[in-house]
DNA sequence: CGTTCCATGTAAAACGTTACATGATTCT
DNA sequence: AGAATCATGTAACGTTTTACATGGAACG
């Protein structure tokens, strides 16, 4: 069976909206998505090559002061990320180290697994105020148009975070409560 | 840098419970964690063998009727799973396709979007309803002692899942809202 | 006696990160 | 001038899936 080759879709659907580079498109993706999608430079690069042999985006010249390669997607390039696009999803395959962890503990570790989930918390708590700062300051800017998809995947960040802290609490709390510690 | 490894301490941490074997580790994983972690058997039979050669684990005869081969976990084996629990957790590298796809789409995509957005409410609606059911039975079992620690898994499973499920449905009413279909 | 499930295993390919190398531009 | 950031790229390594191969046990 051919893997889902989610890279190459990936940039595709950031060229889609503009002719990007390679540090371009990874500034995009740490910016924005950083949580639920990352592509590393060992990946770009390659398939931005792999892209243009396949003619699904060619390079345009910059009149940027740097010496940037912009790529800017074909008719072609549209048509495979369109039709990507409507597919279904494959099924994620979550590796969750914290959740493995406690899968895994048995009771005498219910102190390690307590200090891990208080660590959780913490980042959660950061990383959720983050998000919602991103949120106030893009709903001040589409006041009253009507707000990208993009901003969907912020809502699901924060929707996502913020179940993920009340479980924290709900299993620090459970295992306070054992006495186990 | 060394990279976290942590198929070997995945099998590590079942093996912890008592003997299994391949199929064993792979059917727990499929069974209780399936959502947020999983192990094929490319990895588990050759990691198997590692571990024994490392001497974190030993086989044991079975008196099954089938020829299993099960392993058991050694005290240094112990020693290293237990050094690694409570270590802090890599941060988790998600690649969430349906995320993706919502991020890079535009406003012509918006009937695609709702399309991947419905199928996947009525996915989560089924797992939301897989894992209740499994919670219920779980709190019989356990209705006096204490519940272990995976019942946390089971938990996080319901909670994100849950708040996926809302967040799918305020998506669909979003997109509904601004007439693009 | 055939089908289904149990059970182990390997090889190849695909996927993804990390570390390194290189050099230009911008800022202080 | 020096530091930080921008920018492209590759090689090595590690990780993970997929496809294939093999055969025994249970069940109707």
């Amino acid at each position: 069976m051919a893997r889902s080759n989610n890279t190459l879709y990936a940039i595709l659907g950031i060229i889609a909206h503009g002719p990007r580079s390679g540090y371009d498109i990874r500034k995009q993706f740490n910016a924005s998505l950083r949580f639920f999608w990352s592509e590393s430079y060992g990946q770009i690069y390659p398939m931005l090559k792999q892209i243009e042999r396949e003619g699904y985006a060619e390079p345009v010249e910059s009149n940027d002061s740097r010496r940037k390669k912009l790529y800017r997607i074909t008719p072609e390039g549209q048509t495979v990320f369109r039709q990507w696009l409507s597919e279904p999803v494959n099924p994620i395959n979550y590796r969750d180290e914290l959740l493995l962890k406690i899968f895994v503990a048995g009771p005498q570790d219910a102190k390690a697994i307590l200090a891990l989930l208080a660590s959780e918390r913490e980042e959660l708590e950061k990383n959720v105020a983050v998000l919602k700062e991103q949120e106030s300051q893009a709903l001040q800017q589409y006041h009253n148009r009507v707000p990208p998809t993009w901003m969907l995947t912020l809502r699901y960040g924060i929707h996502s975070m913020e179940a993920r802290l009340r479980w924290c609490e709900e299993a620090i709390h459970d295992l306070r409560g054992k006495g186990e510690v």
